[in-house]
DNA sequence: TCAAAGTTCATGCGTTTGCATCTACCTCAA
DNA sequence: TTGAGGTAGATGCAAACGCATGAACTTTGA
């Protein structure tokens, strides 16, 4: 791999972390936080998106937190009412989680505040062609992010 | 704003989320974290980064943390010697903030690398052109994150 | 068949974070 | 000049987090 094709690459992460703390920062400025937090709107937010109920695991796939703070989050979701957590019958190791009714109402809510917040500050920003670009860019970075256990071939790096 | 638009930017945002999400936790899994965790890293990193000391708001501004967070988090940076805490001239209420020798040598260290890292991931996804276009739409995104007070111009959303 | 190894989630515990607030200092207008 | 208002950073405290580990269950291979 050449230098400068490593440079770029490390140009494009930082502007894309930059990128992230500078929104997250201004979307977290927003008033519409005070029913649930940002972490556990996003929670709410992929488990409405799927459908069924989700094991903690997958859940800990989308989420950037440790299992065991996602563990206790979901508890705390539980304790209000937003998340039922049940047993799985085919695995009596894990729960089954889904939003109650009156999580989705919440998720609903919420999100339709947030996605405005988003909208405004994204399209001001970017062009159609450079959203179509992004949504296209972030989802190959995350589908790298995710393959570790292919083959576990130890290809050791060149540096 | 179409609403097309308005769906396009949020799943563009979507999509960077994720992307920030997969890698973070891929590289966060990384055995070079050891001295220093990424957060501290990230205010070593923005510290080299920039000539001359800085002030604490001012690193807040990259930093996904709050004041007190940062505050602290600082505070134990100086305390390993990694970061000098001085006052500042010019301003008594500020602070001036700069890299030790030995901070320099840890984040030059740590960075190099997370470099090798990143390389490897980001350039296993993307072509020479995506990272370009990455790298400008994540200035684009970032600039945007920055200004709110031009003009309080309170149009409210349409929903 | 059954014990060793792996997986899933929960819990103990020390550390870190965020919110609210405080202190100290700066700015600016009267 | 001075005092009201604003800004920079620190601190008290409860909430949340990560690491290490534990408990319960599943899977695997001999």
């Amino acid at each position: 791999m050449t230098r400068s094709r490593s440079r770029l690459a490390n140009e494009a992460w930082e502007s894309l972390l930059t990128a992230h703390a500078s929104l997250m920062k201004r979307f977290g400025a927003e008033p519409i936080w005070d029913e649930v937090s940002m972490r556990e709107y996003d929670v709410l937010y992929t488990l409405s998106k799927h459908d069924g109920p989700m094991r903690l695991y997958e859940l800990g796939r989308g989420v950037l937190l440790s299992q065991p703070a996602l563990s206790r989050l979901v508890e705390r979701l539980v304790d209000r009412g937003l998340v039922e957590r049940t047993a799985d019958p085919a695995d009596g190791r894990g729960v089954r989680l889904a939003l109650t009714a009156a999580g989705r109402e919440r998720q609903h809510r919420v999100g339709g505040r947030h996605a405005v917040d988003v909208a405004r500050a994204v399209t001001a920003a970017l062009t159609d062609e450079e959203m179509r670009q992004l949504e296209a860019i972030g989802r190959k970075l995350a589908a790298q992010g995710e393959p570790q256990p292919p083959r576990p071939n130890r290809q050791e790096a060149t540096l």
